[in-house]
DNA sequence: ACAGTTAACGCTACAATGTTGCATTATGAA
DNA sequence: TTCATAATGCAACATTGTAGCGTTAACTGT
């Protein structure tokens, strides 16, 4: 017998919190998604789910999940926060940004180790990774696409 | 002899734009700072210097010398973005996020050549270091400072 | 099964950071 | 000086998120 993942529910009241709708569906769609989604990407889900749910009441779910270590929070380039399950803790690795689809990835293989010089006086606490490029989904959308980018 | 540093205003020329006050004012304002600068931070920079200025100008010059390469845009922790002078082309650098100030900085010394083991299908188009932590100046203000930070 | 406590909700208002449209101004060129 | 138009200044709007507060419903204890 293979321990099976815990459910949402379970996850939830694991945590000392409330199993609600909202909640259990987030954490759902967070857990379906192969990448951190938006605030506004979950909303989304929900209503396809037909999940009736509150705007402010989805953020403080999201924001809940997060100070709980259910889920984890990385920055857009387009200054909207993206929310991710937590698949393996802690939660540490590079992010790539995809300049197709605006999507975020976890590259939980690319851990960000390395050495680092800092000049005199500067105390590091974390340091973050962000790779821009294309997507392998998008890649694929339009394989040998010059994208003249005139400046 | 050696070559003075190029005015704000031959700056803007020498790129094909218009000299105006605004822009002029928001050049030095980039210029005299030795970390870049939130659109509120450069608008109270104006107004101490006695600049009138719009809102929507101030943004719509800063996005112009970010255009021209004049300036750069980096993302701050606060969803706010920072403009700073550009001082060597090409600006390729890690950047230092103070916890305390919430300043941003250029650490032109730091520039982030690693080699990445990128998973398949992504296309690698740029690297961004992140660092977070103390800066001097916040480190000298309170040396040992536990800085609690209750959640 | 029921009642009580209170975490969490749902709503309204507000804040911060930008963007868009458009009439007006003033910069640089002729 | 005159002229074309780049750039401005203002109002309105968009997006992303927070704060207050009365109401609801999830859990606890019986
Ligand atoms: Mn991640
Ligand atoms: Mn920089
Ligand atoms: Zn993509
Ligand atoms: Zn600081």
């Amino acid at each position: 017998m293979s321990t099976r993942p815990p459910s949402a529910a379970d996850l939830i009241a694991n945590h000392g919190g409330r199993v609600t709708r909202t909640r259990v569906a987030v954490v759902d769609a967070l857990d379906a998604s192969n990448h951190p989604l938006t605030h506004d990407e979950v909303a989304a889900n929900l209503s396809e789910a037909e999940v009736p749910h509150d705007r402010v009441t989805l953020y403080r779910a999201l924001d809940w999940l997060v100070d709980k270590g259910i889920a984890h929070r990385v920055a857009g380039s387009d200054r909207a926060w993206r929310y991710g399950i937590v698949r393996e803790a802690p939660h540490q690795h590079a992010h790539f940004h995809c300049s197709g689809c605006g999507n975020v990835f976890c590259l939980e293989q690319v851990q960000p180790a390395f050495a680092i010089a800092l000049p005199g006086g500067y105390q590091l606490d974390r340091a973050e990774l962000i790779l821009h490029g294309i997507c392998p989904t998008c890649r694929q959308a339009e394989p040998t696409a010059p994208s003249p980018e005139p400046r």
